[in-house]
RNA sequence: CGCGGGGUGGAGCAGUUCGGUAGCUCGUCGGGCUCAUAACCCGAAGGUCGCAGGUUCGAAUCCUGCCCCCGCAACCA
C-alpha cells in the first residue's frame, strides 16, 4: 500500500531582516500539521523558503553597503537558522534566487505573454513630481493635484500586465465547488465581494523602476514583479517546467493540499495564485489556510521595554518545545494572538511542567520506587480503569479531528484535558496507599502500568507538536513513539518495560521575575540603557533602526544643510493624531514645516522654542501639507521624542557644524 | 463615511454558522492528599455576554443604531 502525497507549504520569507516570533509562529504551526500527517501515515512534503526579490531589498541591500545578492545570502541564512533552531521540518527550503527557479519564473513569463495572458501595456496619468503620484483626469483639481495643488505632467511608465478578469468566472465556480479551499470560511466572503464581484483588476506583473529581480528574458529592462515570482516557488519547488517536462516529485505532489499563509496574503493566494494556475493549465490547490497574526500583547509585563521578540530569545530562555508550545496552544483558530512574557510564563508552568511534566515524573518516580522500574500489570482492574481507557482510546481521533480543521489549539487540548484526567486517576486511586499494603501489589502494578500506557500514547500524540520533549518522555519509559495505526489501543505497552533509572523533569518551572531578569541579562549586553516609558510602540521601537554605512565622507555630511529655527505659530494638523504643523523663521524667512511629534508636543509649548532643523531637505507633503524641512529629535527605545535646541541661546538662523 | 478584527466573571480564550439552563485554562479563596517539579485532586466565590432599541414564548447568538479598543491604510522629512 503506497502512502498518500501530501504536499503543504508556508508562505516564502520576506528576506529583508531577521524573522520575529509573529513569522516563526507560522512555520512552527506548518510544522506541527506536517508532523501530525506523517504520524497518520501520509507521505509529507514540506516546503518553505525566502522571497529574495524586489525594490526594498535592493535598498536595504545598498544602504548596508553590500549587493543584494549578499544581502540575501545573510538574511536567508539567519531565517533558515531560525526555522532549524525551531526543529521545523521541512523537506525543501527554496529561493526565489535560486537559478532553477528564476529560470521556471521566465519560462512561465514567456509563455503565459505567448498565450496573451499578459501584455504590454502601462500605467498612465498625470504626473505629480513632488507627491510622486499619478492621478487620473477625474481626480484632478482644477487640473492640479489635488493634493499639493501645483501642477501635473502626463506621464506613462511602461508594465506588463496579467488580464485577470478573464478567469475569474471560474475561479467564482471553483469557490463554489470547493467550500473548504479557503480556510476559515469567513474570509471567502470577504474575498468575492471585495474584489471578484467588483470586477478584478489586472495585475502589474512587471517593474522597470529597480533591477533587482528577474529579468523578462525577451524585454530585459523589466523585471517579473513579486507575485508572479514568489507565488510560482511552490510549484518550481517541485521541479516544475514551463515546457512540458516537470519532474517526478511535481508529478507525485502538485496539487498541494494546503498554503498555509498570513490572512494578510490571502488575496494573493486565493485569486492571484490560482489564476496564474488556471492560466498554466495546472489543477488549483486544494486548500489555502489563512491563519490569524501574533502581537506583541500591550505592555502589560511591568516595565515595558522594546516590543519585538525574536524565536532564538525565547528559545535561550524556555527552550524549544515550550516556545512550539506556547504558540501552537495559544493561538486563536481566527482572531489575532497575544503574546506577553507574563502568558508564556504561565503557559511553560501551568501546563507543561505542572500537568504534563510533573505526571511523567510521578509516574516514573513511582515505578522506580515501588517495582525498581519495571512495569508489570498483574490484571487487578477495577471499575475507575474504564473511564481512563476509554478516553485514552479515543484521544486519537478527537485530536485527528481537530487537526483536520487545522484547530491545532483544541487539538493539544484534548491532549492536555487526557493527562489532567491522568493526574486525577492518580488521586483515585491513590498508589502509595496501595504501596502499603502487600496485599494490593497486583492492584497497584495494574495502576501504573495504566499510567504509563496513558502517558505513551498522549506522548506519541504529543510528538507532531513537542517533538525534542516527546523523545524525552518516552525515553523515560524505555520506548519509542507508537505508529498511528495503535494509537487507538490501550494495552500494547510490554510488560516487563523498563523505566529509565534516571529522574528528569521535562520542563521547569519559571518564575516571571527571572524570566524578566533573563531577558533584561541578555539585552543588557546587545542595548545597555535601556529604559522604555509605557507608551512604546512596537512600531516605533522597529522603524528606527537605519542601517546606516560604516563611514561617511565630510563631503557627505556637508551636504546637509542645518540651521537654528525659531517657532513662530504651531497647530494640530487637521485629523491626524501624530502630526503639528510648525510655522517657523529661519533668519528672515518664515516656512512651515510639519513633524511626527504631535505626542510629546502640544502646539503651545511648541510656539517660542528655538529648534533644529534641516533647511535644504526637499519639501514634501504631509496630510496635504507642503513641510519645508525637518525638526531634528532625539528618539529612545520607546519612541519617546525630544527636540533638539541649542543649549545657549542662538538667534534664529545660525548654521549648524 | 478608507479597510479589517474585536469588546463574554481579575487575566487569556471558546461558544455566535442552524436562538433554548454561559463553558475552558490561569488566578483568588476554602478543603484534601503526599507518589511528584510549593506539584496533584475536590469544592466555592466571581459574569447586566460593550451600550440602547427591535424580532421572538425565549437572544451572547438574529435585525437596527451607537460607544470603545486594536491592526492595516493614511501619515510619523
Amino acid at each position: 500500500m503506497s502512502k498518500k502525497p501530501y504536499y503543504i507549504t508556508t508562505a516564502i520569507a520576506y528576506t529583508s531582516g531577521k524573522p520575529h516570533i509573529g513569522n516563526t509562529y507560522e512555520i512552527v504551526l506548518t510544522d506541527a500539521i506536517a508532523r501530525f500527517k506523517r504520524l497518520q501515515g501520509f507521505d509529507v512534503r514540506f516546503q518553505t523558503g525566502t522571497d529574495e526579490h524586489g525594490q526594498k531589498i535592493e535598498e536595504k541591500a545598498a544602504a548596508a553597503g553590500m549587493s543584494p545578492k549578499q544581502f540575501v545570502d545573510n538574511v536567508a541564512g539567519q531565517i533558515k537558522g531560525i526555522w532549524d533552531l525551531m526543529n521545523v521540518s521541512y523537506d525543501k527550503f527554496i529561493r526565489t534566487t535560486d537559478e532553477e527557479h528564476e529560470r521556471q519564473v521566465q519560462k512561465i513569463f514567456k509563455k503565459l505573454y505567448e498565450q496573451g495572458d499578459i501584455y504590454k501595456g502601462s500605467y498612465e496619468g498625470m504626473y505629480c513630481t513632488p507627491c510622486e503620484s499619478f492621478w487620473t483626469p477625474s481626480q484632478l483639481k482644477d487640473g492640479k493635484c489635488p493634493d499639493c495643488g501645483r501642477s501635473v505632467q502626463p506621464a506613462k511608465e511602461e508594465a506588463y500586465f496579467f488580464r485577470m478578469s478573464k478567469y475569474a468566472d471560474r475561479l467564482l465556480q471553483y469557490y463554489d465547488e470547493h467550500p473548504e479551499f479557503i480556510t476559515p470560511v469567513s474570509r471567502k466572503n470577504e474575498m468575492v465581494n471585495n474584489f471578484l464581484k467588483p470586477g478584478l483588476q489586472d495585475l502589474c506583473v512587471s517593474r522597470t523602476s529597480f533591477k533587482w529581480g528577474i529579468p523578462v528574458d525577451f524585454d530585459p529592462k523589466h523585471v517579473v514583479y513579486v507575485w508572479l515570482d514568489a507565488l510560482t516557488n511552490y510549484i518550481t519547488g517541485l521541479g516544475y517546467d514551463a515546457d512540458g517536462n516537470s519532474g517526478e516529485l511535481f508529478k507525485k505532489y502538485w496539487p498541494a493540499d494546503v498554503h498555509v499563509i498570513g490572512k494578510d496574503i490571502i488575496r494573493f493566494h486565493t485569486i492571484y495564485w490560482p489564476i496564474f494556475l488556471m492560466a498554466l493549465g495546472l489543477p488549483l490547490p486544494k486548500r489555502v489556510f489563512g491563519h490569524p497574526w501574533l502581537l506583541m500583547g500591550g505592555d502589560k509585563m511591568s516595565k515595558s521595554r522594546g516590543n519585538v521578540i525574536y524565536a532564538d530569545e525565547l528559545v535561550s530562555i524556555f527552550g524549544v518545545d515550550a516556545v512550539r508550545y506556547f504558540v501552537l496552544n495559544d493561538m486563536p483558530f481566527e482572531g489575532d494572538g497575544n503574546i506577553t512574557w507574563e502568558l508564556l510564563c504561565d503557559r511553560v508552568n501551568a501546563d507543561l511542567a505542572n500537568t504534563y511534566g510533573n505526571l511523567v515524573s510521578r509516574t516514573a518516580a513511582m515505578a522506580r520506587k515501588y517495582f525498581g522500574g519495571v512495569l508489570r500489570d498483574e490484571g487487578e482492574a477495577e471499575p475507575v480503569d474504564g473511564e481512563l481507557k476509554a478516553m485514552a482510546e479515543a484521544l486519537r481521533d478527537k485530536v485527528a479531528a481537530k487537526m483536520d480543521e487545522f484547530r491545532i489549539s483544541d487539538a493539544l487540548g484534548e491532549i492536555f484535558t487526557f493527562l489532567r484526567r491522568c493526574n486525577k486517576y492518580i488521586d483515585e486511586t491513590a498508589p502509595w496507599i496501595l504501596a502499603k499494603d502487600e496485599s494490593r501489589r497486583g492492584r497497584l502494578s495494574t495502576v501504573l502500568y495504566n499510567l504509563a500506557e496513558s502517558i505513551v500514547i498522549a506522548t506519541s500524540l504529543l510528538a507532531p507538536f513537542l517533538p525534542e520533549t516527546a523523545e524525552k518522555a518516552l525515553a523515560q519509559f524505555g520506548v519509542s513513539a507508537r505508529g498511528y495505526g495503535e494509537l487507538n489501543k490501550f494495552g500494547l505497552l510490554a510488560v516487563g518495560t523498563q523505566v529509565s533509572a534516571a529522574e528528569a523533569h521535562l520542563f521547569e518551572r519559571r518564575a516571571y521575575k527571572d524570566v524578566e531578569a533573563a531577558y533584561e541579562a541578555m539585552h543588557a549586553a546587545a542595548a545597555p540603557a535601556k529604559e522604555a516609558k509605557a507608551e512604546a510602540k512596537p512600531a516605533a521601537a522597529k522603524k528606527h533602526e537605519p542601517e546606516y554605512p560604516a563611514e561617511i565622507s565630510i563631503d557627505d555630511f556637508a551636504k546637509v544643510k542645518m540651521q537654528i529655527a525659531e517657532v513662530i505659530a504651531c497647530e494640530k494638523v487637521e485629523k491626524s493624531d501624530k502630526l503639528l504643523k510648525s510655522t517657523v523663521k529661519v533668519g528672515d524667512e518664515t516656512r512651515t514645516v510639519v513633524s511626527g511629534i504631535a505626542k510629546f508636543y502640544t502646539p503651545e509649548e511648541m510656539v517660542g522654542k528655538k529648534v533644529v532643523m534641516i533647511t535644504n531637505l526637499k519639501p514634501a507633503k504631509l496630510r496635504g501639507i507642503l513641510s519645508e524641512g525637518m525638526l531634528l529629535c532625539a528618539e529612545d527605545e520607546a519612541g519617546n521624542l525630544s527636540l533638539l535646541t541649542p543649549e545657549k541661546a542662538m538667534p534664529s538662523g545660525s548654521g549648524i557644524f
